[in-house]
DNA sequence: TGTGTACTTATTGTATACATTACGAGATGA
DNA sequence: TCATCTCGTAATGTATACAATAAGTACACA
């Protein structure tokens, strides 16, 4: 069975979005993505509306659809909410998760680490984004998934940053996070809910550290301040 | 400006299906519902992919919408969901809310007050579902937002025994209801961040009492067992 | 009588033409 | 030179015709 055009334009812009390849606030076209992925104008509004209805867009009446933002506002809130939801959809998860979904979360946590192994930048902030959404599934929770899918779509795209290792800290911080991926699925497993709980703050902490360090990073010792000063001088 | 059908429609459909005079898990016909509001096929399936996204219906693929259900699951999950995000949103309402939402709550709990007067349990639903609504808005959060939105909606719906009193029990609630109402604003209008949250799960408690006596009624008395089923036996 | 199968019909999904709205370039005046 | 208005163009919003899919029904056959 062919995917239909729809469901891969779905998939497709869900990805790019996530990827930053369409960067936040930027204007979507209908003309030019119907033609792209070859559908209708028609269809291809209701996956904007769908896109809308998840977070990824916003659409405003006789404007189109924009990229969702990502201002100083948002992110400010993103902190504050994400470990609120995290640890209580990971106690849910514990609580909840059946065989078949953790083994799903073991597939794709080797797809993860194979990525970070691969130095594959795009597929481990996307099979990143997979396994947190998995244990947003194992919660068995709709009303807290409508929250987890938002939160990951900003986690996602902060953590660009984090899965492009400018400098060594990054990748050891990268490996770190994959183990603390293997701790969670045991404590998954055992549904051991202390743990997971536990774990996901530390896994949030770590996050949160190179997000934070992004949006403000470390100030640059004087003197190589003083050498961009008289390169510019040039 | 006269409001377009569409808006119309999307404003309606919520609110029937928030007063449960289209009932949980059934199917709305497009055909049907685009001849009532007057609008084509392509604005009424725009209308129903948004309140899908906002978990007011479901679609399935070849098999239209269907006026979201509410089984057992859901409201387990319900119950164990609400005081989380009721007290997290209540907090960042005392926090952020403006001068302008509180005049909105105000006016909204004046309606409110005058549907209890009136003894009207449509208006005092829809009220109730605005009010609360409203300090969403207050806490500024898209992320909980989401998910609060998602509570009420299930909430309004469960609550519709509460607001149709059957015994006098009902109206006494409803009015102690309308009181702690009265003490939230004063509450968010001060930013006592303790006494909102208190108040919010004393709010909490005193609804889901009445919801859970709903689902699980007090046994009938013995005596009156007996006396159904001599009835019967006739 | 039960079961499987082809066909009919009703409903959803898509394409396209048309209507409407917003944005910007250019003209006109102060 | 600047402000404002008008009009053209390019975008979004809507209606409708058509295609594809699913459910129901009648019929044949065991």
């Amino acid at each position: 069975m062919k995917p239909t055009g729809k469901q891969l334009c779905l998939d497709d812009l869900r990805r790019r979005i996530l990827a930053m390849q369409v960067p936040p606030g930027s204007d979507l076209d209908e003309s030019e993505l119907s033609a792209r992925y070859e559908i209708s104008r028609t269809p291809l509004r209701e996956v904007l509306q769908r896109l809308s209805g998840e977070g990824y867009v916003t659409l405003s009446a006789n404007r189109g659809a924009k990229v969702a933002s990502m201002d100083l506002a948002t992110m400010r809130t993103f902190f504050q909410t994400a470990p609120l939801i995290y640890s209580s959809v990971a106690r849910m998860a514990a609580e909840n998760r059946t065989k078949a979904q953790l083994d799903d979360l073991k597939f794709v946590q080797s797809a993860f680490s194979a990525a970070v192994g691969g130095r594959d930048p795009d597929a481990m902030a996307l099979n990143n984004h997979r396994f947190h959404e998995i244990i947003g599934e194992m919660a068995d929770n709709a009303y807290l998934m409508s929250s987890l899918k938002r939160l990951l779509i900003d986690h996602t795209r902060l953590g660009q940053v984090f899965y492009r290792p400018s400098a060594a800290a990054e990748t050891v911080a990268i490996r770190q996070a994959s183990q603390q991926h293997d701790a969670m699925i045991a404590a998954l497993e055992a549904r051991e809910v202390g743990v997971i709980t536990e774990l996901t703050l530390q896994h949030w902490d770590l996050s949160r550290d190179r997000m934070e360090r992004f949006v403000r990073p470390d100030p640059l010792p004087l003197d190589v301040i003083d050498f961009v000063e008289k390169k510019n001088a040039v």
